[in-house]
DNA sequence: ACATATCCGAGTAAAATTGTCAATTTTATA
DNA sequence: TATAAAATTGACAATTTTACTCGGATATGT
């Protein structure tokens, strides 16, 4: 089980737009080099994530992207579900009729579980919580620098 | 994020064994039919599974598989751990060198957040809890069946 | 005008997924 | 002892997904 790039390098992107909030467009190229991420994948990447209105668009020169809200207000779970879909755990709830009636309860509870469970951890950290760890190492380390 | 069919079969085959356990041993052919499963593709499973200890096998006729511990002793991690490896959310802890130092530590800190936090609910979670759900769901259907 | 951006759609190589299959070995049972 | 049931192994293959790459169009601050 694990996370394409999708999902990571959307997390990374949005990570960069909120520590700008509040000032200037970023750059896909910005993002795309601090972040050494392929620019033109990442333009894919903020077309879902834009027209899901996660995020707004300035275009021309002096352009890039800004978050369309408080980096409180948008979640993890936000943005996976833009980039890497909602979580299946199995296919089980939506095409009842392959599962032999002896099995479906059981496992499709515990599928239900599984799934319940990560999308509340999703749900409850925003990207100001990414911000704030972020700031707190930030402060940690400060002066331990080479 | 999605689970692959490997996790998926593997904890329906599982379950079957946990049915069964203290009884005689099921084969994959008894398994792929009640679960609707490629017994082919089932062999495959099975044989990750003997490897990981998680089964005991028992060769030639009436032959088949038995859990190798009591149904409480196996968890859904264990079963994943074997099938769908370790959950990988980012490759940013085993390569730290890709990634540049001022992402590094908040979004390494989020994806060992949420692998935690999933681990934590498959880990709680034992053979012998979806048995009692299906028991708990059996009693409740109980006279309602066509 | 021009450089800087987003926007959009198409294509693509590599990897992963989801199987299938054939041949061999083991063993309970008739 | 013969037979059938069943695991064991390794190879192969179709399909899908992933992770990009690219070309050109459109918009806009300077």
């Amino acid at each position: 089980m694990k996370l394409s790039t999708r999902g990571r390098y959307g997390v990374k992107a949005m990570f960069e737009l909120a520590l700008h909030h509040g000032g200037t467009p970023v750059s896909i190229k910005e993002i795309a080099e601090r972040q050494n991420i392929s620019e033109y994948y990442l333009e894919q990447l903020f077309s879902n994530l834009r027209k899901a209105g996660l995020v707004k668009s300035i275009r021309g020169a002096q352009g890039g992207y800004v978050l369309s809200r408080p980096p409180e207000e948008i979640t993890i779970a936000d943005i996976f579900n833009v980039l890497e879909g909602p979580i299946e755990v199995s296919d089980c709830i939506t095409q009842e009729m392959n599962c032999s009636r002896i099995n479906y309860c059981a496992t499709r509870l515990l599928w239900l579980k599984i799934s319940n469970s990560i999308n509340d951890i999703l749900n409850s950290t925003t990207l100001q919580d990414v911000v704030n760890d972020y700031n707190n190492l930030q402060e940690k380390t400060k002066g331990k620098e080479e």
